[in-house]
DNA sequence: CGTGCTTTTGAATAGTATCAAGGCCGGTGG
DNA sequence: CCACCGGCCTTGATACTATTCAAAAGCACG
């Protein structure tokens, strides 16, 4: 893992933190606090006093939210430049929890100097509305499927809504994340066993493959033909 | 319903137009367009080109992610101030529609202006993008009660969502909106039969009652006591 | 080469969706 | 004023799907 970035040369495409003034940035590079955390690490905990924001340098992180029945649904993953732990400017305290799905290196702002920075920098606010604007509607499309589809199909919108996030590797159709069944039931709101039968049945099929935690499209048509009866047609 | 409400004196609680400065305050109010709409009439419609964004100045309103197989989820609630039709600033064609639930007086503004005022505005950029934030915030909330609980949680947990979107009548337990069986349905992610079942249960507890599409509920610590263990602790 | 963890598989159970029929209510027209 | 009609809601029976529980198999690690 890379020297903690510099805000002021640093122009990583997801990163908004560029869009402000020098100024700007000198602040929040000196008053950023870079973290590296291991894999499976709790970035906060729910529970814990919100006092800032996270902005992912490097890594990818999952946000999940435990019910006291001890089940847990992963809402949401982010990935390089997303940013998470904000939970709008006024909550006290983390209604989630961030877990690092990987090595991560994450910056955090502290909410005074990020506030400030809101205000001052148009682009910058601007972009961050976008973004959450997105997430807005990636999550409003996330929860049509875990509420209308079946168990597979769930699966299969489990499997694109990461390939989305996080890439493949350099195959270009192998997920870029490690992820293990209960990871993957956790985000498609099912149980590990549901996934295992899922992943085993489209294997069969010569859809994908998987060689432990490593899941391989083989056939994205087939997998995107099945559920593409649930999204809006684009024309 | 009142005249179209000039910017410039109006001070509506939720409408953060109010927070821009007076030389863009004129300019949105000259090129917004006013309409109000009769109770269940589209605003939108999946599938028509994004031409800017819809404001709420009084109305209720619902986006609903409709599919192929004639399946109908209903995403998100809005009401006086909230913002709709947004779909981040790049999408060409709306993935969702908007259905009135009430006669509503809504403002559209398109999107060069309303891109040049987040450019020019920074406060007026800065609650917006809280109010996506929170809105983000919401929607992970609602995504884990879809997919965790079961059949008459989703119920309950519908019904509160409702009235903290839209709020009571005088009375303060009678919820501030006419909705038929189908579209709570719609909004839980179950079936009209289940809504229908779960409604009768809950009215012969003692918890709620109803008379046509009016609910009320009697005693709303019962129903928060059977859904808190799916929400954080904020002790 | 065991040991412990994750995954897979099978069987039983519970919960939900679906289908079908009947009831309630408001509106309309005789 | 009453009878009829249609829409929405309720109820019951059935079929199906997913969860749960239990056990076996596969795999990584020491």
């Amino acid at each position: 893992m890379k020297e903690a970035t510099d805000c002021r040369v640093c122009d990583k495409a997801d990163c908004f933190i560029k869009l402000c003034s020098d100024h700007w940035k000198v602040k929040i590079n000196q008053t950023k606090i870079v973290c590296t955390y291991p894999k499976d690490q709790y970035v906060f905990k729910s529970g814990t006093p919100v006092m800032g924001a996270y902005f992912i340098c490097e890594g990818k992180v999952k946000v999940v939210s435990e019910d006291s029945n001890g089940h847990e649904q992963t809402v949401r993953l982010a990935n390089d430049g997303h940013i998470f732990g904000h939970v709008a400017v006024k909550s006290e305290f983390y209604p989630i929890s961030a877990i690092t799905l990987d090595q991560s290196k994450i910056c955090f702002i502290e909410n005074e100097v990020l506030e400030d920075a809101y205000m001052e920098n148009a682009p910058f606010t601007f972009q961050t509305m976008v973004f959450y604007a997105r997430e807005l509607r990636k999550m409003e499309e996330r929860l049509k499927c875990l509420s209308l589809m079946n168990n597979e199909n769930k699966i299969i919108a489990t499997l694109k809504y990461i390939s989305q996030t996080f890439g493949c590797l350099e195959d270009a159709r192998t997920l870029n994340v490690k992820l293990t069944r209960k990871e993957i039931a956790d985000l498609a709101g099912t149980t590990i066993e549901q996934v295992s039968r899922s992943l085993v049945e489209l294997k069969k099929r010569g859809w994908l493959t998987y060689k432990q935690k490593y899941i391989t499209i083989l056939q994205p048509e087939k997998l995107e033909n099945q559920i593409v009866g649930f999204y809006p047609v684009t024309e």
